[in-house]
DNA sequence: GCCGGCCCAC
């Protein structure tokens, strides 16, 4: 079978440019529809320049479905703007029309993108289809507001939900306090909430999240206090009340007090389970109680409690950074012959610890080895390789890591750009300085915002090695991005 | 997963 490449490059797209219309239905009509594949879309849209020619390759394309088009976003996460070229072309497809989550998908885009003109516009673009915009819709933009520092602007999108035609009720309430408590603004969210509690009927799912948020920001007497308040008003805590303190006591440093609440929890009519199970593995490991850790996950079985691939991953972990890799691997072994299937995130767990313990080339070994399970390395995965690399000062292999990245459909992120510019300086070469000032233009180009920080690293490099030409050209990015030093002038 | 557990970096 041809791939799908092929098949719009050499096939349809000729046909297409001698009779538009009719060669798409003659298409559709005698040969199979092509199946379009995820990978290769996001590659063509990736390397074509000319929006006409993807314009005209993915309208030649038939069976487009929301899973597909969800897919597609996915892969172009990391290219905001790439990504909302795609949604866009689409939305003029004569057969295909997004549907709700693909514009709550493209508006997460343009919100991280901070471009929130094109939020409202996609925003009124699905309420005129009648599409939304959803509870989930404004949680999106409300939680991509406070990421970048407005949480203000939070609020208000909010209180002003009705407006554009959504319904405000408690589990949009909820959502949005957990938005709020999440980025660490609890006593905000908490102030909210008693405001409107009465007004969206508060319940225990709303006094968990305001808990969880105190305990995110290991104010553990908080959210007991709260917590007591939901008990004084007659709710009663559920089996996640208890879970969320409890990760709320480690996470704080009360070790004790963490230890002598699963004692209790144990005791208690609301039970424990596999959640309590790994946050105590997770919770004693890390402060290096890997024996006591290992002992808990012993116990559960024994408990009926069966342990999950989470727990496996806690475990996996713990070992990695307080015991020893090899034994984190026989943890891993040991998983794979009770039938259990690791995932991402086993993979980065023990890639790590094998890079920790200068064992790069194993590292890659299991690398290789995640396409058994079904999974690929993702971005944070190839982030892990990069750094230790670089650490290691093996830039050469870093940059064939990044290459083999960028070639094997993962698009790198923010984290990646930030690791390689930063490493482009330690050799003093100026060829390195070149490269770094080529990355910094590829990550605004794909939407990422560096900081003044690498802006002034590069410029200085380049300056000093006499590239004054192309000094120039990165200082009037920095300007057009407005990170450029107060009272600077070009 | 309407809230809770496992990847996180300098």
């Amino acid at each position: 079978m041809l791939s799908l490449r092929e098949n719009i490059s050499q096939t349809a797209v000729p046909s297409l440019k001698a009779h538009p219309k009719r060669s798409s239905l003659h298409h559709s009509a005698t040969a199979p529809p092509p199946h379009p594949e995820p990978t290769a879309i996001a590659k063509l849209i990736l390397k074509t320049d000319n929006s006409e020619t993807i314009t005209r390759n993915l309208h030649t394309l038939t069976n487009w479905t929301p899973h597909l088009v969800h897919t597609v976003l996915k892969r172009l996460w990391n290219h905001g703007p790439k990504a909302l070229q795609f949604f866009n072309i689409l939305d003029t497809h004569p057969f295909y029309a997004h549907s709700a989550t693909g514009f709550d998908h493209a508006i997460d885009i343009a919100a991280r993108l901070r471009d929130y003109k094109t939020v409202w516009a996609l925003v009124a673009r699905m309420r005129s289809r009648k599409l939304g915009p959803s509870p989930k819709t404004f949680a999106i933009i409300a939680e991509r507001y406070v990421s970048s520092g407005k949480a203000d602007k939070a609020v208000k999108v909010f209180l002003s939900m009705h407006e554009h035609g959504c319904s405000q009720n408690l589990n949009s309430f909820n959502a949005f306090l957990d938005v709020l408590c999440k980025s660490k603004r609890a006593e905000m969210a908490y102030k909210l909430f008693n405001i409107f509690r009465g007004r969206f009927r508060a319940d225990t799912v709303s006094y968990n999240i305001i808990a969880n948020g105190f305990c995110l920001k290991k104010q553990t007497p908080r959210a007991l206090e709260v917590l007591k308040e939901m008990v004084e008003r007659g709710l009663v805590p559920t089996l996640t009340t208890y879970n969320i303190m409890l990760k709320g006591y480690f996470r704080a440093g009360q070790i004790e007090e963490a230890w002598g609440f699963f004692l209790q929890m144990k005791r208690r009519k609301v039970g424990i389970d596999v959640v309590t199970y790994t946050t105590v593995v997770h919770g004693l490991g890390v402060v290096g109680e890997v024996e006591k850790a290992r002992k808990v996950f012993d116990e559960m079985i024994g408990a009926g409690v069966l342990p999950s691939v989470a727990t496996f991953n806690a475990l996996i972990q713990v070992l990695c950074k307080k015991d020893n890799v090899e034994n984190a691997i026989i943890v891993f072994e040991e998983m794979l012959r009770k039938g259990y299937t690791p995932n991402v995130t086993t993979y980065n767990v023990v890639i790590r610890g094998l890079c920790h313990a200068g064992n790069m080339d194993r590292a890659i070994e299991y690398m290789d080895k995640m396409k058994d399970d079904n999974c690929k390395p993702i971005v944070q995965t190839y982030n892990v390789v990069i750094r230790y690399y670089c650490d290691d000062g093996e830039i050469e292999k870093a940059l064939a890591m990044f290459e083999r990245m960028t070639g094997g459909s993962c698009l790198p992120n923010l984290d990646t750009y930030n690791i390689l510019i930063s490493v482009m300086f330690v050799r003093k070469r100026s060829d390195d300085l070149l490269v770094a000032g080529k990355l910094l233009i590829e990550m605004v180009d794909r939407g990422f915002l560096p900081r003044k920080f690498t802006f002034n690293q590069v410029l200085n490099g380049l300056l000093l090695t006499g590239n004054q030409g192309f000094a120039k050209e990165i200082l009037s990015l920095q300007s057009r991005c407005g990170r450029l030093p107060r009272h600077f002038r070009l």
